[in-house]
DNA sequence: CGGACGCTTTCGGTCAGACCAAAACGAGTG
DNA sequence: CACTCGTTTTGGTCTGACCGAAAGCGTCCG
């Protein structure tokens, strides 16, 4: 094959021949034909370096940029490792991102509101196709709830397993992709929400309504059941950011 | 499930701290406080090297970094540009890591399915929610779309603007943003799909029918009728890639 | 006087070589 | 066999340099 340093034969036409380019789609290549396999390290720096006959300099720049594509996973001072990149490698490429939407609090409802959206008809969904196996995780997931009421922080993360399974039911792995990001993405807000074994009961209730609402294949029962679970959570969560907040509500985009 | 190896893309405050970090935030709060306005010009690297104190190398870097999240804007020999990141920007940002998952049908399946069920709770949401100048939107685009009819191309243009009313609707920024991301990953597919005045008509007659759904306020009928439209569709656009289909990947999201 | 042309400067992209500190590796010791 | 310690490897950073394209500027011609 070509062990050619630069074959810069094509597209590159416009003003721009960056050198790394070519080192990124070689890498690029070397992955996903497999010669790279997923957990593999990457060659060292210097190996690459001559193995293109290139300058170090572009090498860790086609490095960063397959990192920052979630090609390659590049702790600082670790050895590169090879990600094949799935959907929630890819969603939480865009957290950096999206980490600067959050600032205006208008950034963090329109999250909410996209998630609540989506929620309502993963739920409708879920009343309408859920199999027998997908109502007995729910059903496991509300037991598991129940039993964290008096323990914050499990209950917690008994909540975020049980909106999660709503994700897996139409088994198309994008979903709990999603719902890992909006997790992540909300849960500073999130944690920083007043918690009580009381509210922990009532969510703990509503989770139990939209579960109710989805065994009974009732669509429009299941989605009202989680519009007002999530409505009223998020009159908990914008408490935590109630601040003089600067009128700053950006949010759009050309 | 170990969530361990990628969170944020830089949480790497563990061991050392890397010196571009520094610079990364120092850029980001002089761009958050409006120091450096939307649109304007990045101090050159030289300077921005004198200012930190800190080599070409690490500035370099640290511009590669801003870049990659969408809040400068690098094109090869320019000076970079300031960006206020917006929603589409963070999803154009992912696209870099979306296009490895569209290499197997399963990718595009599962992105075409999430646009489908997405695009159904959007209609559903438009025939409860549509405000009459929502309606009048709707209108216009499917009347542009009729128009269009002989002309394929333009066809696919007033399709995508039909579909696009949609999604405003909820005025929600993040839906106009994913619509943007959808038609962007998928249009390569969409593209090769054969088309022609006749398909064109079904398509709009579809459009139609959705419209009408809508109009009359009935989210059930507006979902079956764009459940066809995209069930149809999808049928067409499969063709372009029904290859030998190599049956790795699938969709890991570990 | 104004716009086209060409020169100079600036600045991004790349290179080479070097140093440091932490990680990986391997040998030696209890 | 495990643990420690020293050596090698390797990523991160620095320095200084060069090239070529962009931008800025001044001259010259219409």
């Amino acid at each position: 094959m070509l062990d050619e340093p630069h074959a810069p034969a094509q597209t590159i036409s416009r003003s721009t021949a960056r050198t790394a380019d070519a080192v990124v789609k070689g890498i690029e290549s070397r992955i996903s034909s497999g010669e790279l396999a997923d957990g593999a390290f990457l060659p060292a720096e210097r190996e690459l370096m001559a193995e293109y006959g290139i300058s170090r300099t572009v090498v860790r720049e086609a490095i960063a940029r397959l990192a920052s594509r979630g090609l390659i996973e590049a702790r600082h001072r670790y050895r590169p490792i090879v990600r094949q990149p799935g959907y929630d490698a890819a969603l939480s490429a865009v957290g950096g991102v999206v980490s600067h939407l959050l600032n205006g609090s208008s950034g963090i409802k329109n999250l909410y509101d996209t998630r609540v959206f989506l929620e309502a008809a993963l739920v409708r969904n879920a009343a309408l196709h859920a199999r027998k196996d997908d109502i007995a995780s729910l059903r496991a997931a509300l037991a598991a709830n129940e039993a964290a009421i008096p323990d914050s922080r499990l209950f917690y993360a008994t909540d975020v397993a049980f909106h999660a399974v709503l994700y897996e039911i139409p088994r198309n792995p994008v979903f709990p992709a999603l719902h890992k990001a909006f997790t992540l993405w909300l849960a500073p807000h999130w944690e920083r929400m007043l918690r009580s074994p009381e509210r922990n009961r009532i969510n703990h209730l509503s989770h139990r309504a939209i579960l109710e609402a989805i065994v009974e294949r009732d669509p429009d029962a299941a989605e009202q059941a989680l519009q007002n679970h999530l409505g009223a959570a998020w009159e908990y969560v914008r408490g935590t950011f109630e601040e003089p907040l600067s009128d700053r509500a950006e949010s759009n985009d050309g």
